[in-house]
RNA sequence: GCGCGUAUAGCUCAGUUGGCUAGAGCGCAGCUCUGAUAAAGCUGAGGUCCCUGGUUCGAGUCCAGGUACGCGCACCA
């Protein structure tokens, strides 16, 4: 047996997909899982990943932490699930189907199959399911790509089955939409659901509530026509509310004004008229920066936004103060501030709406009916309408003078907050449009209009002007929301709606309390530290409304909520399958043999035991943060296996991109959990991760061009653009690249990946490794080195160098499983590239070359036993790697592994046990020793710089002044290494009371000479004279920095200087003949060994050598130094006479001489 | 507006319990080595550790205030 040669120009894609197919060949992940049987428990939750799309490079990062823990609690000896999730409903999905159909809108849909919604209902249902398994196909053969163990569906047959019986979880699955049931019974029985109107965002054309979520990717800045109107008040004529709106329409649905009780609001009189409104607002200057609600994307190419001022929109005057309006009006008669009042004195005045004549204005309780009649059974107002309503109420702290009038015009139906002031002071709700858009009947010549037509507002103003009541009109800007997906703008709309009473916000009272104690527990941690995850969530937690749990579509969870056919008010929840069947008084048989999704769950009818009427399902379907909460339950068989539940509930580990999830999955999964286990949580450890951005820093979009798909940075390659648009085509960097980039990066932080970083990663890690383990691999070929027979050489009996870095290893094994064990695989993955950089390839390979090289034939005993302590140290330190590496990076290290591996080692390195650092082998000592060395070696060399002499070269003589005697020790015990590195042929301590070396202090000009300015020729002059070890603070006259001064060392002649912290050393510069001969030899061994290159011969290979050189200094050293030229370049025959066989001939012209080299191979028993 | 976080080299970031003459990688500049070669290595320039004050023998680190940026929440009439 022996190693296979190890080529290094490897295509690492390419070796990846190989060992692919190795793993399933020989069902490497089945084997693991058996050895793992039985053993204690590992649980992991995941957070489903949304099957809409093929995996993008973001999603890898999340993957290959999922991936890695496992790995390494596989290699630990732990039992695991292996069960990956899918996340199937919403609107997302929905969307994607729209697009692939061409639907623009919900009447689309539901006119699929023209004529007939039902049917159509069901057909978009059904693509939906179909887009979600395609994806999910494509996202697991991704993420086994990418190297992912998991439980995977892989074959027809698996993806022929229903997602309930597949080894993946789907939210869509009959089992999780059940099993929300039972959590939404629980919160009913509980009493916490409750319908109710809210105002929300509505796109009109897309007939859909927007949600917060969706809404903060729609915000743009605009333009819209403003308007000041003035309402008569009641009883006191010729006196007027003066508000202002931004939303005309809203108008027509006018019910209060708030005020703020704390301000003063002035009587200002124009003409015979008097007019209210805040003092503050009155001679403000509008245009100062106010709101400052941040810049949104559009800005940027609009232009505007200026500091300290308001954005704005490029061609749009500038805003007007309120008092310019007036001074205007007012023309050559003026106003006058006839007085101030309190708003709080003005709380409860009438006046007379703007559209009082409007049928939807008479209605009482609201209108239209069926808003009026909620309005009625919610037991908030009164029994008036809206021309009854109308006065003047507080608006608390909420209503500024910073904006508008200081009056706030109040739509219970149009607006968020004016909704809840509606409900807190009584003034009914007026919704003035339908679901799309258009105002509906009762509206007089509104009826009919798009409320979001500029059209609209202009209408508004005519009847405004034509009633006396339009005070002005003005173009205003802001930034206001549209819809994601049409860009149209949205409307605020009063809908109804489905919420879990969350308790009093800003208290830990009720459901809001419970889940804070979960969170707040201390066996629940969150990871990382720095972005505090604890506090946002229970920040989070403390602030959040009501949660809204129904959307108004049609691929989703069916909300198990029936209704009185009569009676709004009376609903029941339903807990499960076998529930609903119970009670189904109508249709079940319609439903049987579906999921539980619209249109077939809708046919089942059930009877109120209270009234006995029929009861009916709300056709609106869940938000989609319940279907991937409850998977702590759904998947973990909470249904029907309790055992199981209890054996791997909760999770020891989640993880996930953070941003957005503190208030999605992980407070879903909090929220849900709590209610279900009755406050045990769900997960003993949470690790988030931050975002992926582009190379250049900026966040990844399709539409910029700078995203990279999963499947581009793995195997195909792509193209991504800069931020100036220049197209940059990359190549794949591979699985473990990726992989390599997520683990050593800090989850904390946004991580910036592209080709960039991906070739620094890959020359700085992965080259490293690979190189090191080609060298090892091809050089034990040569040497005959075989781990198994070679014989085994003591640690203790082994070489310093060699004893230093297997003591490296042991901390590194140490770090690792602290690391991985703590969920922080960046601190193993940092020190990792420290020891295969540092430690491996750049000092103990370059240092021990020789040791692997030397010629088999001309060792003794002790110089054999000495090779084989180097094989027998790199060949351990390469197989732990492989161990400690292969949960990052599996490809790689399975590659490496078999060919290390030797019987009985396991057939994969992913068999094998996580390694045990040997204490015995740690030596503190011998590794801070090294670490001198190694400053020591660095300090030469930049001595050897500063005298400009190359490091081939030799030198006679290194004198240093060791700052310690555990420098002195430690340079001691590594003398001939430091001799070696340095290229010195001896090295002795300085001794004697005086320093070694004179430190002389120079300005550094670029700082000091502002300082010092006319002083500084005075200064130099003081310097002249200045000896000391530290800088001299003060010269002429002038305070100085240290870092104004700069520190030359001065060496006694013939040497040249260098220090650093108290070590000092010279090194002696004279270069003899005899030393300039020897560095000539090198210059010369090195260009033959260039011409065997270029000859095309192995490494191996031995030659016939003639060298002929034109200089007699050059042929000097021909001579003198042939047996080292003869051996370093493996001439077995050393020819006085040109070649006469076939040659590789060269002629070399150097400034020292010109060389003309012969060779050819010659067998190696020729010698 | 409320809350959380961050601020260290041109860029991306490390920096443990306070001990620092502040580090790494990339980039830049200058070199070296040469059978790891589509590689490797060295040296250098480059810092007001955001600002101000405090605690301390000593502060990048701890405290207070401020500034800027990011995130969350609320608001955007």
């Amino acid at each position: 047996m022996t190693f296979a040669k190890v080529e290094t120009a490897v295509d690492f894609p390419a070796l990846e997909r190989s060992i692919l197919r190795w793993w399933d060949e020989r069902q490497i992940f089945a084997k693991r899982k058996a050895l793992n049987e039985g053993k204690p428990r590992w649980s992991f939750l995941d957070g489903p990943i949304t099957a809409n799309n093929p995996m993008g490079v973001h999603h890898a990062w999340g993957r290959t932490y999922k991936d890695v823990y496992h790995r390494f609690f596989a290699m630990t000896g732990h039992q695991m699930r292996y069960q990956n999730g899918f996340d199937c409903q919403g609107l997302w999905v929905e969307v994607e189907v729209e697009k692939e159909l061409g639907l623009k809108s919900k009447r689309d849909i539901e006119n699929l199959v023209p004529g007939d919604v039902e049917a159509s209902i069901d057909l978009f249902v059904r693509h939906c399911k179909a887009r979600v398994d395609k994806y999910a196909r494509i996202q697991t053969e991704q993420s086994i790509r990418l190297g992912y163990w998991m439980n995977w569906d892989r074959s027809d047959e698996d993806w022929a089955k229903r997602p309930d019986d597949r080894k993946s979880y789907f939210t869509m699955s009959e089992e999780n939409n059940y099993t929300i049931w039972a959590f939404l019974k629980k919160c009913h029985q509980r009493g916490l659901i409750y319908r109710g109107y809210d105002v929300m965002p509505w796109c009109g054309r897309c007939g859909v509530g927007i949600s917060e979520m969706e809404m903060k990717e729609g915000y743009k800045l605009v333009e819209h026509k403003a308007c000041f109107v003035r309402f008569p008040l009641v009883g006191r004529s010729g006196e007027y509310l003066l508000v202002w709106t931004t939303t005309p329409w809203t108008l027509t649905s006018n019910v209060g004004a708030a005020v703020n009780p704390e301000l003063t609001y002035l009587r200002v009189r124009l003409g015979n008229d008097i007019y209210y409104l805040a003092e503050g607002a009155f001679r403000l200057d509008r245009m100062a920066s106010l709101g400052e609600s941040g810049p949104d994307e559009e800005d940027q190419t609009g232009g505007a936004s200026t500091r300290g001022r308001r954005a704005w929109l490029p061609g749009v005057p500038p805003l007007r103060r309120i008092e310019q309006w007036f001074a205007e009006k007012a023309g050559a008669d003026g106003y006058e501030v006839v007085g101030a009042i309190r708003g709080a004195d003005m709380l409860g005045w009438q006046y007379i709406g703007p559209f009082d004549e409007l049928p939807a204005q008479q209605h009482p309780y609201g209108y239209p009916e069926e808003v009026a009649r909620v309005a009625r059974q919610a037991g908030h107002w009164p029994p008036v309408s809206a021309v009854q309503a109308h006065r003047v109420i507080s608006g608390g702290d909420a209503v500024t003078a910073d904006e508008g009038t200081g009056i706030v015009h109040t739509a219970p139906g149009c607006g968020g907050i004016d909704y809840v002031w509606g409900k807190e002071n009584g003034l009914p709700p007026i919704a003035p449009i339908g679901d799309d858009g258009v105002f509906v009947q009762g509206f007089g010549v509104f009826t009919g209009q798009q409320a979001a037509d500029p059209a609209t507002a202009e209408l508004v103003f005519a009847e405004l002007r034509r009633k006396g009541l339009l005070f002005a009109v003005e173009r205003y800007v802001h930034r206001y929301p549209h819809c994601w997906r049409c860009k149209t703008e949205l409307l605020y709309r009063l809908v109804d709606e489905w919420f879990i009473h969350m308790g009093p916000r800003g208290s830990e009272e009720g459901f809001r309390g419970e889940i804070m104690r979960v969170v707040r527990r201390p066996d629940v941690r969150f990871l990382p530290e720095e972005i505090n995850g604890r506090a946002r969530e229970l920040d989070w937690l403390r602030n959040m409304g009501d949660w809204m749990i129904s959307k108004k579509r049609y691929w989703g969870l069916a909300l198990p909520i029936w209704v009185d056919e009569e009676d709004p008010t009376q609903f029941e929840v339903i807990g499960g399958r076998e529930e609903l069947r119970a009670r189904a008084v109508q249709g079940w048989e319609l439903f049987e043999g579906h999921t539980p999704h619209r249109p077939w769950i809708d046919k089942v009818i059930i009877r109120n035991p209270r009234t006995g009427r029929l009861m009916h399902r709300i056709p609106d379907v869940g938000n989609p943060w319940l279907d991937a909460g409850i998977v702590a339950f759904s998947t973990l068989r909470w249904n029907t296996d309790r055992d199981y539940w209890r054996q791997w509930y909760p999770a020891d580990f989640i993880t996930e991109s953070f941003p957005g999830q503190f208030r999605n999955w992980f407070y879903a999964l909090l929220a849900m959990s709590t209610m279900m286990s009755e406050g045990e949580p769900p997960f003993r450890t949470l690790l988030g991760h931050g975002l992926v951005r582009d190379q250049y820093g900026q966040e990844m979009h399709k539409s910029a061009g700078n995203a990279i798909e999963f499947i581009a940075a793995a195997d195909t390659g792509g193209v991504i653009r800069d931020p100036k648009g220049k197209e940059i085509p990359f190549r794949p960097m591979g699985a473990d690249v990726m992989r390599w980039m997520y683990v050593r990066h800090n989850p904390a932080t946004n991580l910036n990946f592209g080709p960039a970083p991906a070739d620094e990663i890959r020359s700085k890690v992965f080259f490293k490794l690979w190189n090191t383990y080609a060298m090892f691999c091809n050089y034990a070929i040569g040497d005959g080195y075989e781990p198994l027979t070679t014989p085994e050489v003591p640690v203790e009996q082994r070489p310093d160098v060699d004893r230093w870095l297997l003591s490296n290893l042991q901390l590194l094994i140490q770090t690792a499983r602290q690391a991985y064990s703590s969920y922080n695989v960046m601190a193993f993955a940092l020190e990792c590239e420290k020891f295969i950089e540092g430690d491996l390839s750049n000092w103990y390979v370059r240092r021990n070359k020789d040791r692997l090289h030397s010629r088999h034939a001309e060792l003794d005993e002790a110089g054999r036993r000495d090779k084989w302590a180097a094989y027998h140290t790199l060949y351990t330190t390469l197989r732990t790697l492989c161990q400690l590496m292969a949960p990052c990076v599996p490809f790689i290290t399975e590659a490496m592994w078999q060919n290390l591996r030797r019987d009985p080692d396991p057939e994969s390195v992913h068999l094998c046990d996580f390694p045990q650092p040997d204490e015995r082998l740690i030596d503190r000592q011998l590794s801070a020793d090294m670490a001198i060395v190694q400053r020591i070696v660095s300090l030469g060399l930049g001595a050897r710089q500063l005298a400009k002499i190359n490091v081939r070269q030799p030198l006679r003589q290194l004198i240093l002044a060791p700052a310690s005697a555990e420098e002195r020790r430690a340079v001691e015990r590594f003398q001939d290494l430091i001799l070696d590195e340095l290229n010195v042929k001896s090295l002795t301590f300085h001794n004697g009371p005086e320093p070694l070396l004179t430190t002389r202090w120079r300005l550094n000009k670029k700082t000091a000479a502002p300082k010092l300015g006319p002083h500084l020729a005075e200064a130099e002059a003081e310097l002249a004279h200045y000896h000391g070890d530290t800088p001299p603070l003060t010269l002429a006259g002038t305070e100085l920095a240290a870092a104004d001064l700069v520190p030359e060392y001065i060496a006694p002649a013939g040497y040249v200087g260098s220090a650093e912290r108290g070590t000092q050393l010279a090194l002696d510069v004279t270069i003899t003949p005899e030393l300039r001969q020897e560095g000539l030899a090198r210059l010369v061994i090195r260009h033959i060994q260039e011409a065997r290159k270029k000859a095309g011969l192995d490494l191996l290979d031995k030659i016939a050598l003639y060298v002929r050189a034109d200089t007699s200094e050059l042929a000097q050293v021909l001579v003198k130094h042939r047996p080292a030229i003869a051996t370093a370049v493996q001439a077995l025959n050393w020819s006085e006479q040109p070649l006469d066989t076939q040659v590789y001939e060269e002629t070399i012209s150097l400034p020292e001489g010109t060389l003309h080299v012969q060779l050819h191979r010659v067998p190696a028993s020729a010698g």
